[in-house]
DNA sequence: TTAATCCCGAAAAAATTTCATCAAATTATA
DNA sequence: TATAATTTGATGAAATTTTTTCGGGATTAA
């Protein structure tokens, strides 16, 4: 993974692209960066190789799936030992209804987006898997009203 | 749209499989969930037309494009009125460092997952951008220390 | 039980991807 | 500025993938 690549606008172009429809096919993508197929499969395989265009996902709808409440937790760690931290951070790997998490500034050690059926399946969650996990000291939870924006393409 | 399509063991796989890897060969994909090339393309079909498989995507490493540093913001608006919560997420959908937005229960009206390159970076952002703009109220900025989970493959 | 329907897998057809080659164009360098 | 090195787009062929078609078996309804 050659960490040194430099990117140019046609790259950022395909980026913007490829985050935007990851489907697309490599003579579509050429005509809309304006380029050939065959110098965007390069440039693609450079971006890879380049650690810099990485996994292809399908999104879900998460309401169509049981999933549509979303809850902004806070959450303190018992202690700040190196084995709670990573004990915590294991844990939160495994579960597969957090869909993010930050180590944070502030008052809080986590941030955490947790993706629930209803608030009575947060209850659960909270009370009987995170309250009850020993590296978790304590959490403050705020329930999403609704999803303004999601977007997984960061600038280029 | 058919919103009532049932979604059997099979399905679920395939939808898993799909979150984790949207660019599976139908073949592949077939092989793993124990079914056939031309059944799981028609059962991709028919999520895609019941809105529960949605688009594909490619995922770019942040921090090697230089959006490395995540913000969570608290925000104001300056008042509910309609026509103001309609001004700010219009804005919220023009700004591509907005990642995410949910409208909030409690103390704050949205929250915001706002990426940038460094802190002088959010800070142009937030004081030229965010705070100069007319529905915004005021604004509570935290900093993520470090990502440790991001996940966009809801469960299923 | 029969008939209609649905879902399946196999196979064929159509399209796309992958990757090599080459000459021209562009860029860097001496 | 001349030369070397790199990048580009066109081309094409092989491998792979997507999509359609089709007949048969399971399921359901009458």
């Amino acid at each position: 993974m050659k960490d040194n690549l430099v990117i140019d606008s046609i790259d950022r172009r395909i980026l913007t692209e490829l985050q935007a429809n990851g489907a697309l096919s490599h003579a579509e993508l050429a005509q809309r960066v304006g380029s050939s197929t065959a110098s965007c499969w390069r440039r693609i395989k450079l971006l890879e190789t380049a650690g810099i265009l990485t996994r292809t996902v399908r999104l879900v709808d998460a309401a169509k799936v049981g999933s549509g409440v979303n809850v902004i937790c806070n959450l303190r760690v018992r202690d700040h030992s190196r084995e709670t931290r990573a004990n915590f951070e294991a844990f939160i790997h495994s579960r597969p209804e957090v869909m993010e998490c930050f180590s944070m500034s502030g008052d809080w050690d986590y941030l955490l987006r947790v993706v629930a059926g209803d608030v009575a399946d947060y209850e659960h969650f909270l009370m009987h898997v995170l309250l009850d996990h020993p590296s978790v000291g304590g959490a403050s939870s705020h329930f999403a009203l609704s999803l303004t924006k999601y977007s997984t393409a960061v600038p280029v």
